[in-house]
This record gives C-alpha cells, structure tokens and sequence, in this order.
DNA sequence: TAAATGTATGAACAATCATTCATATATTTA
DNA sequence: TAAATATATGAATGATTGTTCATACATTTA
C-alpha cells in the first residue's frame, strides 16, 4: 500500500485495530465540498457583528442605515456585512425608494442560533 | 437626547416610525457577552479541519494520530486545533497508556451540524 | 534508567478578515 | 436637472488565524 502523500507521521495507527477503524471512518466522512461549504456557513455565523444583524432582523425587517444605528455602528461596515450575510443566503432585500430593506431568508437561522445558544448555555 | 459615541450619520433614521422600532429592537438585542460566546463558538465549526475532526470523533472516539491518519494532517495540527474543540467544550479527552483518546462532549453538536447542512442543501 | 512512543505547545509566517475611508451608484426631492 | 439621501464598494490597514517546525512533556518498554 503506498503511502506517499501521508503528511502523518506513522505511530498508534500501525496496530491492526486501529487500521480497521481509519478506513471505516475515512469511508463515511462526506465529500469535501460539503464540508468546506459547511464551514464556510458557520464562519458567516462567527462574527459578532453579523450575529447582531441576524438578530436584529429576527425581530423585524429593516434598512441598512437603521441596523446601523441599532448596532451603533457605521453605515459601510454594516453594508459590507450584509453582503457577507447574502452571500450566504442567509439575508434578502428589497428596495423601497431610496432605501434597501433586509430581511432574513432562511427558516434554520433560528434554530441554529438556538443550538448555539444551548450549548454556551449548557 | 446626546448623540456622542454614535459613529452612524444620522439618514433615515429620522422618522419616527424608525426610531419607535430601533428601540424595541435594541431592547430585545441579547447581552454583549452572550453574543460574543454565541460568535466565538460558531467561529470553532467554522474551519474545514475542525468539522472533519468532528464528523470523526462522531463515529467513534479516536487517539490523536488515528484522527491525524484519517485527515491526512500532522499530528501537530490535530493536536493544535483539538485544543480549540476542548476549550469550546466540543470535544473532552482521556488519557489510555500513551495515547490521549478525543470523544465528542456534547449532544448539541450533532443537531448543530445538521441545521448547517439543511441550510446547505437548501 | 535510557530509549522509544504519543501528544502538547511556543514561535514564526502566510493567509484571511473586519473595519475605515473615500468615493461611486441609485433614487427621490426641490 | 441639480442637490440630497441611502446604499454599495474598492483599497488600505491592523488584527486574527491555521499550519509548520522545533522541541518539551508524559508514559511505556527494554
């Protein structure tokens, strides 16, 4: 069995036992795309800043210049954010004259930040 | 009303039905610390390493360098980033000779996962 | 007790990221 | 149409972060 490309260093893992169980695991761990896309989306989750957004618009649809001021931070920081957030598809907007309001867009928020909120809780 | 510390310029903000809904909003806006907690723990699920250590760890508890094997990583950045998992409380650990065996040590963690992929797989 | 094995850790470095600043774009108002 | 308002965005910067390398620590084995 070659074992170029192996960044280990071979130890533990030369008694039988344990070979069984890292080809087991090795087999059912998910393609790499959905674990970097998995992380990618937990990363938008990371921020204080953009935890306060989805927060706030958890309670209420709002502009970009109200979030702002809830947040009391500036206008393109929190311009800047949102466009993190709707990349992720985690926020929505529409324009209503000269402002842009932003709405969540997704069912799971919550029950993420709820999972969130469980465990620091625990 | 003072308006120093403020770094927003004031914009729509103005109306009054805005102003009325920013402070309900600010209101129900969660303590500092436990927005800070919530980020800080969501920034751990957001790295590609650490969910795949995670998704092993789901299948069975593991020493350090079997997970090393299983990621194709060196056993320095498993053991690097095992250390992040335990402080969020994600992961515990228990000496067996001269392994450390890593196990999961909380049953959020699945439910957190899973809320991630079903938003993934929108 | 000396050597070997398994894990932890500090420092360094490159990469990523959040905010600021200046400015561009889009809509409304005068 | 010109000015005002609301938002978006590119570049710059300071801060944070993941991995590597060298090495320290802890346990077992000879």
């Amino acid at each position: 069995m070659a074992d170029k490309d192996n960044k280990h260093e071979h130890c533990c893992s030369e008694q039988h036992n344990h070979k069984e169980l890292i080809e087991t695991v090795s087999m059912d761990m998910p393609e790499e795309e959905v674990l970097y896309d998995l992380a990618e989306l937990f990363k938008v989750f990371g921020d204080t800043t953009r935890i306060k957004i989805l927060y706030t618009l958890f309670e209420s649809e709002m502009c970009v210049c109200d979030i702002a001021e809830v947040l009391n931070m500036t206008q393109s920081a929190i311009s800047h954010q949102l466009k993190v957030l709707k990349q992720a598809k985690l926020v929505k907007n529409r324009r209503d004259g000269k402002q842009i309001i932003y709405s969540l867009d997704d069912g799971h928020i919550a029950n993420i930040i709820t999972m969130g909120i469980e465990h620091i809780m625990e």
